[in-house]
RNA sequence: GCCGAAGUGGCGGAACAGGUAGACGCGACAGUCUCAAAAACUGUUGGGGGGCAACCCUCGUGUCGGUUCGAGUCCGACCUUCGGCACCA
């Protein structure tokens, strides 16, 4: 231990004290000159692309922007150090709402707004100390990059991938647009703003991602969390079932059957009702006069409900009869046609077999209104009484005629065979996810290149006439029409094809689709010609490691994996998958609680980078947890972490009294060797697990030990250097700044940031001697240092023999004796 | 309701692969320095009990069971917290 202070061991007059706020600056402004970051393909070195998710330029970085993007620069520094020729860019998400809802309240123009915010963020970025090459930046909303998203639009309008479609959407009222299915929260609230999304039909351009479904749904190949991949699956939902007509016959309509998904073909023979959606095309049509009026007012009453309340479960169950009924074929039986909201249009084909002795839904339903329950399934044991509650799993198959007696996992395939046989249906399957509604009626976003002629109809912009720019001068009345829609000189055009005179489409385009794409212009950020280069993304693609919140996992990141798929069916790029390795860091948390500006919880880095330095607040973040769960800040903790940066500067900079040689200590020497080889071993290990915390742990216990060296002098000059040249190269990745510093004072040529991680040596991180615990019935009674090569019989015996042991064997025979190498004796009695 | 992650000192967290629970840090307490305080540094610090003492005993990783020579770690049931999905037929 130490027993004398450090300090007292630095001449006050001739050490520096440690300045943060001179020395970050100073590195940070010459790494800058000498563009020590500055990244180049080609050299021959092996490359590393490492991408953060971009921020959105929404004004301030919080705490909660550096914890995603330090350790990530962090992990990319250490990657430059083994060797990598690393990517490790930055960029803006600068177009969407807040820009356009900022210039509404403060009268200032989204650009304005965006810029101003940008030049904030990268001032912020900058004094974080990264390895951003500024050159390669990436903003959304200039014309040279959404000049390509629009770029994109048409490519995928040409594959047949951009559609526009009439279809009910979610309607955002505060935002006053439409938003993409992925973009309403469970509890049918704007993704945004938490405004209770409504419904509205409207004609929209969609991207058909449901092509690519299955394909998304395989995850072979890509590294990353199984958390995520189960959101995705979950997200798209497939489910394989049988599409079944039933029998219509209705005068005046002209539509013979009635199509509905089912996954439980066994229970066909239960079905003792038909519930459509109350969108579904056939209501209006089937719908006698006499229930013509209530069905009328029901469907009005759940067109204007909000998503929430027509999706909320607790509700209880609702829905009027059309007065129709269809024909189930199997058995011949006519089932009344109903209509209730619980049944979604846009799911399935909007029709459902109510089946209430084995559906929960459908047994509420039919309670409520007297229509009888069927039970085809019977549950082990069933004696033919009423069920209390809805069965609903696998069991017996009974009043199903041929299949009686079959168990309903084989019913479901028999029938399944039988009804695509007959030509009653067929086997089907179905996904949750939805095609991605990219229209949005709003001002600040890329506008779509579209034109609209009354000879052609709908004309693509052509290639060479891009961008089409966003006018400067539109007025941002939160309408619900686009803002476009009100500046003639944006709207009025000519026919591409015939010249007539044209209107151009107004919406502009989900901010998702700017960041769909983003990752690949990093790799030709200046290409003027192309949205990228074929032989950069050749090189740097597909990223190798992409950090950033799970709150992504059903929206950009499903986005981004269809969109690079798409591009690569068109030729454009040879890989489908965009990130082959994902990791998700933890949320920091402070007081208890996620940041958020109406808790008034949120830390901001600045104050901190200005008070103990950019180095404290990145190695801090580092140390308050586990990267991938999050932490908590914590004021005084770090405190802890700037002292301990304090003390490595003094340690460093200590003028080591090494002793002449004759008081060397061979032992001492060894195992100082043994420490530091043990401490880049694990240093190493802990970088490439992310695992930050305890690499600072490490770090810290190796100079905790370096300062009991200190006090003791019995190692000589060499090594005493050698283990602090060491812990800088160790340290730098975390502390760029200070050890930048501390390499120059020590001597190092410029710069420590060039240098090469320090290898170990596994013959001097081996451990030569263990702590053999000694058990006596599983209990620890003693501990004995022995060499580690000792064999196992002599620890055997070396264990019965301690003095220790012996008093607590006693007198009792010795059972079984079980030894685990260089850990333990375990000694039964 | 379903899916996923996690529950360890006063606090954040360590513990590879079933083998010393509590590394590292914060806080607290005591001390050094100081007229004093702050800062810095040094020491102690899971609970209970015993010993003049180096130390020793005992309980202890959300709860209850189980497997094992041995469980924070594996198995079963449950409780709590946090994320995601939620009338998806």
């Amino acid at each position: 231990m130490r027993t004398t202070p450090l300090n007292s061991r630095i001449c006050p007059l001739m050490t520096p004290k440690y300045n943060p706020q001179e020395i970050e600056p100073k590195w940070q402004g010459k790494w800058s000159a000498d563009r020590l970051y500055e990244v180049k393909e080609g050299d021959g070195r092996k490359k590393w692309y490492a991408l953060t998710m971009f921020p959105y330029t929404s004004g301030d970085l919080h705490i909660g922007h550096w914890y995603a993007l330090a350790p990530s620069d962090v992990h990319a520094r250490f990657k430059r150090m083994q060797g990598y020729n690393v990517l490790h860019p930055i960029g803006f998400d600068a177009f969407g709402l807040p820009a356009e809802n900022a210039a509404i309240k403060r009268g200032i123009h989204p650009h304005t707004w965006t810029m101003r915010n940008i030049e904030n963020m990268r001032s912020q970025l900058k004094s974080m100390g990264p390895i951003y090459d500024w050159d390669r930046e990436v903003i959304t909303c200039e014309p040279a990059y959404y000049k390509w998203t629009q770029w994109f639009f048409l490519k995928l309008y040409e594959a047949g991938l951009a559609y526009r479609a009439r279809a009910p959407v979610n309607w955002c009222p505060h935002c006053q647009t439409v938003l993409a299915n992925e973009q309403v929260l469970a509890t049918g609230e704007c993704e945004r703003c938490n405004t209770p999304v409504t419904r509205k039909d409207l004609e929209q351009w969609f991207f058909r991602i449901t092509r690519y479904a299955d394909e998304l749904l395989d995850h072979d190949g890509i590294d990353w969390p199984e958390r995520i991949k189960i959101m995705q699956k979950n997200w798209i939902g497939r489910s394989e079932g049988v599409e079944i007509l039933f029998g219509l016959d209705h005068e005046g309509v002209p539509e013979k059957e009635i199509r509905v998904f089912t996954t439980r073909p066994d229970t066909i023979f239960g079905v003792t009702f038909l519930v459509l959606a109350p969108e579904h095309p056939l209501v209006a049509r089937l719908t006698t006069p006499e229930h013509r009026a209530e069905v009328e007012k029901y469907v009005s009453a759940s067109r204007q409900q909000t998503e929430r309340d027509r999706l909320s479960t607790e509700k209880e169950k609702t829905g009027v009869f059309t007065g129709a009924c269809c024909l189930n074929r199997l058995n011949g039986d006519k089932v009344p046609i109903w209509i209730a909201d619980y049944v979604l249009s846009s799911y399935g084909t909007g029709a459902v077999m109510a089946v209430p002795a084995h559906d929960t839904r459908d047994f509420e339903f039919a309670n409520k209104f007297g229509i009888p329950v069927k039970v085809v399934i019977a549950p082990p044991g069933w004696l033919g009484t009423d069920l209390s509650e809805a069965y609903v799993e696998p069991g017996t198959m009974v009043n199903s005629a041929q299949f009686n007696g079959l168990p309903s996992e084989q019913g479901k395939e028999a029938i399944a065979d039988f009804i695509s046989q007959k030509g009653y249906g067929k086997r089907t399957i179905t996904y949750r996810l939805r095609d991605w509604l990219i229209s949005r009626q709003r001002y600040w976003g890329a506008p779509i290149p579209m034109i609209y002629c009354s000879h052609c109809g709908i004309v693509p912009v052509p290639e060479n006439d891009l961008p089409v720019l966003l006018p400067p001068d539109a007025e941002f009345k939160p309408t619900g029409e686009s803002p476009l829609k009100y500046v003639p000189s944006f709207v009025n055009t000519a026919c591409p094809r015939c010249k007539a005179p044209a209107r151009r489409e107004t919406d502009t385009m989900d901010t998702f689709m700017c960041s769909s794409w983003y990752f690949l212009r990093y790799a030709s950020p200046h290409s003027a010609g192309a949205a990228f280069e074929p032989e950069d993304i050749k090189f740097w693609l597909p990223v190798d490691l992409y950090t950033g919140g799970a709150e992504h996992a059903n929206m950009h990141l499903l986005y981004a994996r269809f969109f690079t798929k798409a591009i690569r069916d068109m030729g454009l790029v040879k890989f489908g998958e965009p990130f082959t390795r994902l990791f998700n860091q933890g949320t920091i948390i402070s007081q208890k609680h996620k940041m958020s500006k109406s808790r008034g919880n949120v830390v901001t880095p600045d104050t901190y980078v200005a008070e103990l330095g950019a180095d404290t607040v990145r190695a801090y973040m580092m140390f308050v947890g586990p990267w991938e769960q999050g932490g908590e800040w914590n004021d005084q903790a770090i405190g802890g972490m700037h002292r301990w940066l304090g003390r490595v500067w003094n340690l460093v900079l200590q003028d080591y009294q090494a002793p002449p040689a004759s008081e060397v200590n061979p032992e001492t020497q060894k195992s100082l060797r043994h420490f530091l080889h043990k401490t880049i071993k694990r240093v190493t290990a802990d970088m490439e697990g992310f695992h930050f915390n305890t690499m600072l742990a490490a770090l810290m216990e190796f100079t905790n030990r370096l300062a009991e060296e200190a006090e003791a002098k019995a190692v000589d000059r060499a090594a005493w250097q050698e283990c602090l040249d060491a812990l800088l190269l160790l340290l730098a990745p975390t502390a760029p700044h200070l050890t930048e510093e501390l390499w120059m004072l020590t001597g190092h040529p410029y710069s420590i940031h060039q240098r090469r991680w320090p290898a170990w040596n596994e013959g001097f991180a081996r451990e030569e001697s263990v702590t053999l615990v000694i058990q006596v019935n599983g209990k620890v009674r003693d501990k004995v240092l022995v060499p580690a090569s000792i064999s196992e019989e002599d620890a055997r015996k070396m264990a019965l023999e301690q003095e220790k042991i012996r008093a607590h064997i006693g007198a009792r025979p010795v059972q079984r004796v079980f030894y685990v190498p260089g850990r333990l004796v375990n000694i039964v009695v």
